[in-house]
DNA sequence: TACTTTTGTTAACGGTGTTAACAAAAGTAT
DNA sequence: ATACTTTTGTTAACACCGTTAACAAAAGTA
């Protein structure tokens, strides 16, 4: 008896129904608006039906989550296959690493839990200025005194946060606490490297 | 009269306390716990009250924010004195950085926004390691090419994925939608230094 | 047809940010 | 001291949120 099979079938398509107005959500007002009274509303049913497909919101999130590492993977993938040496290959990713963020924005927020709080207001902050200056005051120091002195420092100093942040972002993802010392030398690493970059002939 | 300085100081005592009380509710429960009820609660006020001297809650976690990056730069600087070699500064700064932001993590996470929302789960999500795993053996292939084969390639792969976070989410939080080409030569700017920093004699 | 299981509903609980309407206190002027 | 005004605080509500218990309706099974 094919009973049983449609009523899976069916199943896996209100599933689908859900994710699907959640996306259409998440797309039009991002993931912070999506609620399941919203979800339940799109697919004209009462709110409970969608705790029959799902634990809890968490759980819808983490399904996209899936799928943005899936897709990214998958990007990945793709593009190294066009490539044969290693050093070309990891170029082409980051180039299609940055592009999938950037066309999957909402995927890559879910993914790195990217809250983006006061997002456009950030800018106006007197104090993140006073630090960025810092900062910056430094690089150019740096760059002055190098074999390049031609060098753009506002590129330098945007590279140079990016890795700091990457860095630290990265590892509050993974880890709660404080990271043991030993995860300190990926920071030493790439700040060698950078700064081998500006000095570099 | 003194009683209007009377009243400003008040004013202000009282504009301290919320936050007072706000901070010991975020460092006990993380800032996603933190409500103007609970704020209205330990300062046994009403809740309105909260309103007449902060806009709304966003203005609080502003008000944060700000604290957090004037700290940053305070730290920043003080390292920053301790040298006088622009490159030791840059080194140095890098390690006051990453220090500051895991002793004051409730700060970074609001000052960037960091949401943390499957923190710790996201590394039991069998497509990240998927997509990981694509990345590590590209970076094994490379030093294995490199003048350094003995180089620790999941230190690398650390590097190289956080350098393209970093990138990405520092891009994200400044700017709404796609960015202009140009600042893909950030990109292009970090990840030649990444493999440059493999291939190295 | 009678029974069981699945699927869906309504209604509520406890939580959130925010605000309107109003009471109480404090300060000011007569 | 009394009358008036301003400031400060309160209660109560609005409109949301995630989640769940209790129950009704439909579907499948004997």
């Amino acid at each position: 008896m094919g009973i049983a099979e449609r009523k899976i079938r069916q199943k896996e398509e209100f599933r689908a129904s859900i994710l699907e107005a959640a996306w259409q959500q998440v797309i039009s007002d991002g993931w912070q608006s999506l609620s399941i009274r919203k979800i339940a509303d799109a697919i004209e049913y009462s709110i409970p039906v969608i705790y029959n497909h799902f634990e809890n919101k968490e759980a819808i999130l983490l399904e996209f989550t899936k799928e943005g590492f899936q897709k990214l993977a998958d990007t990945l993938q793709l593009v190294k296959d066009q490539y044969t040496v290693p050093a070309e290959q990891l170029e082409a990713m980051a180039h299609a690493y940055w592009d999938f963020a950037f066309d999957h924005k909402e995927y890559y927020q879910l993914m790195f839990g990217l809250g983006i709080p006061a997002c456009d207001r950030v800018n106006e902050i007197e104090e993140l200025k006073y630090a960025t200056s810092i900062m910056i005051s430094t690089i150019k120091a740096a760059i002055e005194e190098s074999n390049h002195p031609e060098t753009d420092y506002f590129l330098k100093y945007h590279t140079y946060l990016s890795i700091l942040h990457g860095l630290v972002s990265i590892q509050m993802i993974q880890k709660e606490g404080k990271p043991d010392a030993s995860k300190k030398m990926i920071l030493q690493d790439a700040i060698s490297g950078f700064i081998i970059s500006i000095n570099r002939k």
